[in-house]
DNA sequence: GGGAGGATGCCCT
DNA sequence: GGGCATCCTCCCG
């Protein structure tokens, strides 16, 4: 049992970056969450970058609303928002303080606490689709919009905070589009995963919906 | 394995 | 009232 530095949080400064240092950075980070049922950690293998009012991909494109509000904050810090009327998904909040820029937690490999996130999880067909997908992962981990503007580097005793994990080779870190972003934003290749990592989410493009009757 | 379509509620215009 | 940084089920191969 080694008590390395796999073991501490990462500081602010880590998220007092751009968005674009940051995001290919978290890979192979550890997020954990402490709920009252337990813990769970997972190993970040895919995220997404959104850079704040400048993008037309960010929610915070058209400034600062009542939702979007966390991410006009400090670096360090959750932005949760609830989406589609069913779910959550989680993202953490980039330097400078005011840009809104963020990274989205888009999947990861469940490292601990794997029995609450099957708890959670009830329709995943094995350990791989517990965090596959960014609404699939903030459920694995018990995240709702109690946690939005909560600071994930305040301490391993919080709800939520990210620790130094294991260091990823830099070779092994793949980028490309988006998932789900159409428009301006949508050639920008501001997704960043782990090279073949069996826990990513499929590629989807983004498609405009079909009206309903 | 992959494409189509429905679910469902909140936010913003 | 339209659209959403999605997921699940059904159906086809």
């Amino acid at each position: 049992m080694t008590e390395g530095i796999e073991r501490t949080p990462l500081t602010r400064d880590f998220f007092d970056r751009s968005v674009l240092e940051v995001a290919p950075d978290l890979l192979g980070r550890t997020l954990v969450r402490t709920t009252e049922a337990g813990p769970v950690e997972v190993r970040l293998t895919e995220v997404e970058a959104y850079a704040g009012e400048i993008d037309p991909g960010s929610h915070a494109f058209r400034g600062r609303t009542q939702r979007n509000h966390a991410m006009f904050g400090p670096p360090g810090h959750a932005y949760v928002y609830f989406t589609y009327g069913m779910w959550h998904c989680l993202n953490l909040v980039c330097g400078p303080e005011g840009r809104a820029s963020g990274v989205l937690l888009r999947a990861g490999a469940i490292e601990a606490g794997a029995e609450w996130a099957r708890e959670r999880r009830l329709t995943a067909r094995n350990d791989n689709e517990l965090a596959k997908g960014p609404a699939r992962l903030a459920t694995a981990l018990g995240i709702d919009r109690t946690l939005n503007g909560e600071d994930v580097v305040a301490g391993p005793s919080g709800p939520l905070s990210v620790l130094h994990g294991t260091p990823l080779p830099r070779d092994q870190v793949r980028s490309g589009p988006r998932t789900g972003v159409g428009g301006d934003g949508a050639h920008q290749p501001w997704r960043f995963w782990i090279d073949g990592d069996p826990t990513v989410s499929p590629y989807r493009a983004h498609a405009p919906r079909r009206r309903t009757t």
